[in-house]
RNA sequence: GCCUGGGUGGUGGAACUGGUAGACACGAGGGACUUAAAAUCCCUUAAGAUUUAUCUUGUGCGGGUUCAAGUCCCGCCCCAGGCACCA
């Protein structure tokens, strides 16, 4: 390329400057959110920033979902792209503890430190909406919300273990407990009976899972989800006690195998033992199996799963409503009282784990289903015989069931239900394997539950006008350790007056979960000016739910299920006019380096800092962009970062060499198909590709730099610009002003293209014998099938590999291929 | 054990509803420019054979469907993430 022109350098530190305060001063990213014709709420998973500052993984996240926004800005959408901070938590705290600060300190240097890099990295954030968890302006809303579902029954306090550590005598979360450990000292974590708010998300645990049907999110999220959730139909079952009032329910989703129920199992907790004590003959046996299962960690609880244990309850016997057999019962740790009723059904012919019980104690066994009718039986009526290997756990046909005989296990089921339904012993049920949200943290780093006890009064809660009840200074924020948290220890804060009575009354010291503060966080975001509401039901109405949701995968369970939780809350209680907050979500993938994860320990973190400061943030983000699916992550290589730095120079030289020098260029379809394919790369977030296709481009306009005409070196410039702009927004804002543009190019619509000038007339018509590539060749695209045809069998090359045989079959791939059969 | 992704050159990764596997890069090798180096530019780069403008084999492994399979079906192996005695 020849060019008389001086080149200007590509000095990225003062075009980037120059652009963020540029865009800084015109405000160009803050929207009249009352205005807005078409608004698009572009929402990134709320940050947990940690103390040592973003990673490059987060800059990955965060550009990404930037350069989604802007392309939908130059689509003419009003975008919204707000940015806050989850702050609370028990990670700051513990980070603020190790280094011995006070966790507001720190958590005012994280801010701080998190914003400038933030502001760093050029993505079009909203300044002016900023939201942080940890300030009263928003908890206060947080605990607004906590009253709304007490109010409504949905907020409750019952005894719960939790994960207690003896040595750091704190809660921990569970994600502090690594192998029955603690993450930071290494004791083993002990299980505490404490006092706890729960929210009754099992309440909504249908709404949850039917919604999955139709809202619009990838379908691995949702079977997440729905795993999670846990469904399952079976029935509840009424089993007699002999001589005895009391009566053991147990839920089963194999009623049709209740012939084959041969023993109960009781969880060590369950209540009816306390109640039939008396009756027990071997009593202090039982209570000392009892006493060992409660002792036992999680850990242990783990590792005796191959290994089940066991105990019988002599002296009594439960009667199988069947057909009145009476059958032993057992206590065993195997069977949780946490799900369903907290006791079994035990069917050791037809269910794995009792099958595994029944062998180790000699139990009996009964087949009553079959595979096929007509299969010999594997299991026999007996005591148990080692001669069996195995139980049968899937779907066939009930055996040895009276009525039942015969009936495939779905149909079984049904009679079965109608059976115990038309006797009084039992019904259709349905269960979950979700559970209630523990929403209690004993710990000072949150937002104090809105709650006094009152002696007189009981349970009350703040009157919400004098909400914020605030997090008090305390000098002192360490965990007490007698299993309350930390601010039991302020006495000021806990002595209150009962806002019914008057009398004296103490506050609740617990805090609430983070995960509570990032339930409800987008929905604040259109309304932080609101000083007396949390949710503004115009603001809602023209921005709410959610556009698009990006955000890492790890949240696909809870977060999303508790935020959507939410949601559905306030809307049942007309706060905000939909239930579903995210109309689609996006899992993001991960950055790695050489394959693993980024650690402080393993010192392999890339500090964006450094990055940012040698290339420049467009480089960065192209990068970022380039180096894998987005959905999937990539690995962060050195040498493929000076990779793109090159390129982008290279760009930067394309772009400034450019003159209309020759006569024109004949086959413009490059640009077209350019502007189309960057287009649909973007919008289904695949950057990887808008990369290459940029690439491509560029070489095509320097393959071709000297035969443009003066509109053609128009077009590709601005091309050029507009199609790179969300990618490297600094740079392409650079181009669009030396092209003479006085408006951001943010304001400028993605360009068009001309939908007849994407190919070539001209396409290779592959040629196959037997599907195997013999001969390519260069054909109109208006060519018929016939023509092909007789092009291809005149081909000499062709001609040879027929060797003289005649075409059995030939298929004709219109503009791709054709295939000769012989 | 269960669920969800994924397995493609030396490397990162492309390939829409089955239709030219390896786009686009990185790295490597060779060349040009230079006193030299860097930078830049050009060429080569799946493997093997070879008559080098030719053929064969190739998308984790083994089968299958099809004119045609990275893509669909069946059976396995490995990696990553999540869940885990859920009756």
């Amino acid at each position: 390329m020849t060019s008389l022109k001086p080149i200007p350098e590509y000095n990225f530190k003062e075009i980037e400057k120059k652009w963020k305060e540029k865009w800084k001063a015109d405000k160009i990213y803050q929207l009249d959110l009352d205005k807005s014709k078409k608004p698009f709420y572009n929402l990134m998973m709320f940050p947990y920033p940690s103390a040592e500052g973003l990673h490059i993984g987060g800059v990955y996240t965060f550009t990404g979902v930037d350069t989604f926004g802007r392309f939908k800005k130059m689509q003419g959408y009003d975008v919204f792209e707000p940015i806050g901070l989850d702050g609370f938590g028990i990670h700051s705290e513990n980070y603020a503890m190790k280094i011995g600060e006070h966790i507001k300190k720190v958590s005012k240097r994280t801010e701080k430190n998190f914003y400038r890099q933030l502001s760093s990295i050029g993505n079009m954030y909203d300044w002016s909406r900023t939201v942080e968890t940890y300030k009263p302006e928003y908890y206060k809303w947080t605990q607004w919300l906590f009253l709304q579902l007490f109010k409504k029954g949905l907020a409750y306090q019952k005894k719960a273990k939790v994960n207690w550590c003896p040595w750091c005598k704190t809660v921990l979360s569970d994600e502090q407990v690594i192998q029955g450990a603690c993450e930071r000292c290494d004791s083993q974590v002990e299980k505490k009976e404490l006092k706890q708010w729960f929210f009754k998300i099992t309440d909504y645990a249908e709404r949850l899972l039917k919604n999955l049907e139709w809202i619009d999110w990838s379908e691995d999220v949702k079977i997440n989800q729905k795993n999670w959730i846990g469904r399952s139909e079976g029935a509840k079952i009424q089993f007699k006690i002999q001589n005895s009032k009391f009566k053991i329910n147990v839920f089963t989703t194999r009623p049709d195998t209740l012939f084959g129920a041969t023993y109960m199992v009781l969880a060590p907790e369950h209540q009816l033992i306390e109640k039939i004590k008396d009756r027990i003959e071997n009593w202090k046996e039982v209570e000392k199996y009892i006493n060992q299962a409660k002792a036992k960690s999680e850990q242990e609880r783990k590792e005796d799963e191959k290994d089940k244990t066991g105990v019988e309850i002599k002296g009594i016997k439960a009667i199988n409503p069947v057909n009145n057999e009476e059958i032993p019962i057992w206590i065993a740790d195997y069977v949780l009282a946490g799900y369903g009723t907290g006791a079994i059904m035990a069917v050791p012919a037809h269910d794995e784990r009792d099958w595994e019980f029944a062998l180790k104690y000699k139990l009996l066994v009964i087949e009553v289903a079959k595979e096929k009718t007509n299969q010999k039986s594997k299991i026999k009526n007996q005591n148990f015989s080692s001669k069996i290997k195995s139980c049968f756990v899937g779907e066939g046909v009930a055996v040895n069931s009276g009525f039942l005989n015969g009936l495939k296990t779905s149909e079984a089921k049904k009679e079965m239900i109608k059976w115990l339904e038309e006797k009084g012993v039992g019904e259709k049920s349905v269960d979950y394997k979700l559970r209630d949200w523990c929403v209690s943290r004993q710990r000072y780093w949150g937002p104090p539950i809105p709650i006094i006890h009152c002696k007189n009064c009981g349970v009350v809660s703040v009157p919400e006008k004098d909400l914020p009840v605030e997090l008090p200074e305390m000098e002192d924020f360490l965990p007490e350790g007698k299993g309350k948290g930390p601010l039991a220890k302020n006495k000021e804060f806990v002595k209150t007056k009962c806002p019914k009575c008057g009398a004296e009354a103490e506050r609740e010291t617990d805090v609430s979960d983070p995960f509570v503060d990032s339930a409800w966080y987008f929905l604040r975001y259109p309304s932080t000016e609101f000083e007396n509401e949390a949710i503004n039901k115009e603001r809602s109405k023209r921005w709410l739910p959610v556009d698009s949701y990006i955000g890492g995968k790890e949240h696909t369970v809870l977060h999303l299920l508790y935020s959507r939780f939410i949601t559905m809350v306030l809307r049942d209680l007309g706060y905000i006019h939909f239930e579903e907050p995210y109309k689609r979500f996006f899992g993001h993938g991960l950055i790695t380096k050489d394959g693993a994860k980024m650690s402080k320990s393993k010192g392999n973190v890339i500090n964006p800092d450094e990055m940012i400061e040698k290339y420049g943030v467009d480089t960065v983000r192209l990068y970022l962009r380039f180096l894998g699916d987005f959905s999937q992550g990539g690995d962060w290589r050195d040498d493929g970062a000076d990779g793109m730095a090159r390129f982008v120079k290279k760009v930067w030289q394309t772009f400034h060499e450019l003159e209309s020098q020759g006569q024109g260029v004949e086959k413009t379809q490059m640009i077209d198909k350019t502007i189309k394919t960057i287009g649909q790369d973007l919008e289904r977030l695949s950057f990887n590709t808008a990369v290459a296709r940029y690439m491509e481009f560029v070489n095509w306009v320097r393959e071709n730099s000297e035969k443009f005409n003066q509109e053609q070196v128009e077009k590709v410039k601005e091309t050029m610009a507009l199609v790179l702009a969300p990618l490297a927004p600094h740079i392409a804002e650079e181009f669009w002003s030396e092209l003479g543009n006085e408006k951001s190019i943010f304001t400028e619509e993605w360009p068009e293209f001309d939908e007849n000038n994407l190919e070539d007339d001209q396409f290779e018509l592959v040629i196959q014998v037997n599907g195997k590539v013999r001969d390519k060749m260069k054909v109109s695209r208006q060519i018929t099938q016939e023509e092909a045809e007789k092009k291809a069998l005149e081909s000499e090359k062709i001609v040879k590999y027929l060797n003289g045989q005649k075409p059995k079959k030939i298929i004709y791939i219109k503009k791709k291929l054709i295939n000769i059969v012989i």
